[in-house]
DNA sequence: ACGACATTGTTGTCCAGGTCAACAATGTCC
DNA sequence: GGACATTGTTGACCTGGACAACAATGTCGT
């Protein structure tokens, strides 16, 4: 691996002469990526899940973790693979995922007596105790949201992504 | 790692006898997650970033490495901590990005006369043809972006994440 | 001029997530 | 009964982010 590593761009005159601004440019031209919606979405998204994971991390529940209990509590006996596609993350992921969460003792596996492939989900009463701390964190996660965008930017932007 | 596995779960009775639902719920709720914006905002990034990465794989670049030239590109002689901050990414993994771009040939790190320790950052020949058919592909992707979200709605939200 | 301190580029290491392939157990369908 | 699909699971790989440490270099106060 560490075998052709200091390479090329050895000092080259070529026309450094040339004065080619090394000092600070001051103000960075982003030039193209302005008008790509793609990088700012990327940024607010940065931002929001910078704030959500530092207010969940009081309770040791990661975003992932947070919407995998929400989306069990509210379809109690749910498949993995139907919370997986709903979450839209890999089966496979979901199993670590699920793991640390019944080791701590938030969730539960059934077998589904009708299909013996299928575990039914469902969350321990400390599952919902948990939920309900993480509920009000991101809550307030989410004003801090509001009160950085304004409620009205917030609101609209909620109306035009709610259906993508 | 690999010591406390199969644990917990065995099948416990409780009171299983109650139906629970097993069968799929056909519609999901997603309960609380449809008031946090920042929910939308991450289903919509991965939308994006997955369209530009496939997009941008036909010539083996990056997101982050088409967003590292288009910034070098239009600030000839940047630091590396500037790029770093200008792109809110760690210096540290600026650093393993630069490296396979030099490798390649599309960037030089050239030793900045006034400041030993800065790199003054420029793209080479190939690194501006890369960049010139990286911009076309990126173009491409965002009128694919337009087309899902609607004209309107896209100029909307461009103005409105600009200044976040 | 000297020493304390800051900055820059760099490397190593750890961890979370996404991806893919394979597999056993189970269910479905002809 | 046998081909095929689905479900949960494991293993492996790669990318990215985060953090600590470090050498080289620059800056600043005295």
């Amino acid at each position: 691996m560490t075998a052709t590593r200091r390479v090329g761009t050895a000092a080259l005159p070529l026309r450094s002469a040339v004065p080619i601004r090394c000092d600070a440019p001051s103000t960075i031209a982003r030039d193209v990526l302005d008008g790509h919606l793609g990088y700012f979405v990327r940024r607010l998204q940065v931002w929001v899940f910078q704030d959500l994971i530092q207010t969940l991390a009081t309770i040791d529940i990661s975003p992932a973790q947070f919407s995998v209990l929400v989306v069990i509590n509210a379809n109690r006996g749910l498949s993995q693979a139907e919370l997986a596609t709903a979450l839209a993350i890999e089966r496979a992921r979901l199993v670590r995922l699920l793991h640390r969460l019944e080791e701590r003792g938030l969730i539960q596996r059934l077998k589904s007596a009708a299909d013996g492939r299928r575990h039914a989900l469902r969350l321990t009463p400390q599952g919902r105790a948990v939920l309900a701390r993480a509920r009000a964190l991101a809550a307030q996660h989410e004003r801090r949201l509001i009160e950085r965008l304004g409620a009205k930017r917030h609101r609209m932007l909620l109306q035009m992504l709610r259906n993508f």
